[in-house]
DNA sequence: CTGAAAGCGCTTACAG
DNA sequence: CTGAAAGCGCTTACAG
């Protein structure tokens, strides 16, 4: 490129980072600059630019699964937002594992990412802290950790388990049960707080009722577990996660159990699988483009100034009333 | 890490990529190496090693929508397993817009990928037959271009939309329409084949019935062009690809279809939404892994060996019959 | 068998 | 205002 334009390799590099005007560069050669890399449709080496400068424009980002369906349009909705600002990303699944998860991170360091957004799973607060003292700017997302000094974007997670169990108890619904994760992980405990607060305030305090299960094998440990709390008489159940409200579904479709004559149904996220079973499920919106558009212009915010201010964002849902919670 | 060993960089270069051997290092010494490697834990500079030696173990892969169930799912795949080899993967969405696979596609080989799967446009044969000029390996996922010397991986297409339309004739139905994209790409033209060459094998060529619609707002123009072949005296419908599927059931909860009493139905691909919708809908499912497994093998056996023969592989769908196409 | 050295393509102080 | 030069951390012929 340089010699092509019959200038030094410094000028153009001054030029094509726009750092013309520092370096006083004249303005016609920059100009000149310019159309020349134009015209050759010039792309700058990016593993020579990261070797010298740490640069590489490009962001890593481990969810827990890129093929679920919240993930998946959160990942697309960053993808699309990095790209504008002229970045790249990676993006890797963890399965809810530490281990994995700190092996797609130190794998994704190593390629010179220059920043992450993580997903954090259980027992991954180390990991995490031990990622802060290195020098890759990282955001938490989904799930903030309170304890550690480091930005996080989430759902109020609390008050759309409160809103959700609400909405139930206004529909006439009174045995009402939550089933959710027994995990340490806080956007599970503040759902689980949510659904106790709103039936503790609505003076249900006496009914709550929490079915809890393991990450792996959801779809055979939701089925025992509904089994059992439907057993017991409840008359509503709160689905904690996008995975335990499609497990859920298939559990109740298996069954025959009529939504919601039987059982009044809520779930989290929303998507297809939510719109077409029948009858259509309430559901808990997450503002998912908010959410990768908050998480990646903070992450960039970081890598770009050497702000070190930390923000943690919290962003509220929306309850999408359907069918499966009508009045009874 | 060289220096930590007291030895040169080039003897812990050579050790830690197994050319130990051809360069007669000695057993002691590279063991030696092997060990502190491990101990402090080293992780070669990626970029460093692209910038010299043109390998970043890293590939990219371009789909219209990673958001999109069904290319969830292989991006999924491909991620386990290109991660099982070395290899970490870049994903992006086209949108099914050339230009977008244009800038996509130069963006990713400007970082340094070491090779490239792309679910190709429509029109974008020039793109890929320049791309083929250049010497990133690149394979097609999904639908092939029959004339030009690419490796590619894909689904009978023809035969399944053949054994999709023949079912629904042995159960009964004759007056069975298609809908699809009114696109050249090979994997549409072969399902539209395979679906005229099953009516016309069963006697019933006076009945093809085939409804278009644009990538570009699908939802709505599917409604029209149900409607109108409904309103035509249609008794089954194949759907051509996931998003149509989609989109028709969409449609068909909207219009109060009743299914399959008023209107046979198989789609494309598969997922929660197939099996919520009510009745659960009659779909071919696609071998989402060995179509992953095999575009990666494929991928990286180009860009390890220099073997520069094409390998075409087409993979045999299996047909999964739901209540949508109950024998009437 | 092992080490010294060049060079990949950039960025960035430094000298002029 | 512009150019020459060092150096990022590797790999790889080359010399010994």
């Amino acid at each position: 490129m340089a010699q092509k334009a019959g200038v030094s390799t410094a000028l153009v590099s001054f030029v094509l980072n726009g750092q013309g005007h520092k370096y006083r560069v004249k303005e016609e050669t920059a100009e000149y600059i310019l159309n020349v890399a134009r015209e050759m449709n010039y792309q700058p080496n990016i593993a020579a630019k990261k070797l010298r400068s740490g640069r590489s424009e490009t962001i890593g980002v481990v969810v827990p699964d890129i093929s679920n369906p919240f993930f998946a349009h959160i990942v697309r909705c960053m993808e699309d937002w990095a790209s504008q600002r002229g970045y790249v990303a990676f993006f890797g699944s963890s399965d809810e594992n530490t281990q994995k998860t700190q092996s797609i991170v130190s794998s994704l360091i190593n390629r010179g990412v220059d920043g992450l957004i993580l997903v954090p799973t259980e027992h991954s607060e180390e990991l995490v802290s031990s990622l802060l003292k290195g020098n890759t700017p990282i955001v938490l997302l989904d799930r903030p950790i309170r304890d550690l000094n480091v930005s996080s974007v989430a759902l109020n997670n609390f008050q759309a388990a409160y809103v959700a169990t609400e909405h139930l108890v206004k529909n006439g619904y009174r045995n009402i049960g939550m089933i959710g994760y027994d995990i340490a992980l806080s956007h599970m405990q503040d759902r689980l707080r949510g659904y106790r607060k709103a039936m503790d305030d609505n003076g249900l305090y006496d009914l709550i009722n929490i079915g809890y299960f393991k990450y792996v094998n959801s779809a055979r440990t939701v089925s025992r577990v509904i089994q059992k709390m439907f057993a017991s008489g409840v008359e509503a159940l709160l689905f904690g996660t996008n995975t335990i409200s499609i497990a859920g579904m298939y559990y109740l479709i298996e069954a025959g159990i009529r939504v919601p004559d039987e059982l009044g149904v809520v779930g989290f996220d929303g998507g297809e699988a939510f719109d077409f079973f029948n009858p259509s499920v309430t559901y808990v919106r997450q503002p998912i483009e908010v959410l990768a558009q908050k998480s990646v212009d903070i992450l960039l915010d970081a890598i770009t100034s050497s702000n070190v201010s930390i923000q943690s964002v919290q962003v509220e849902g929306e309850l999408v009333v359907q069918a499966s919670s009508r009045p009874r």
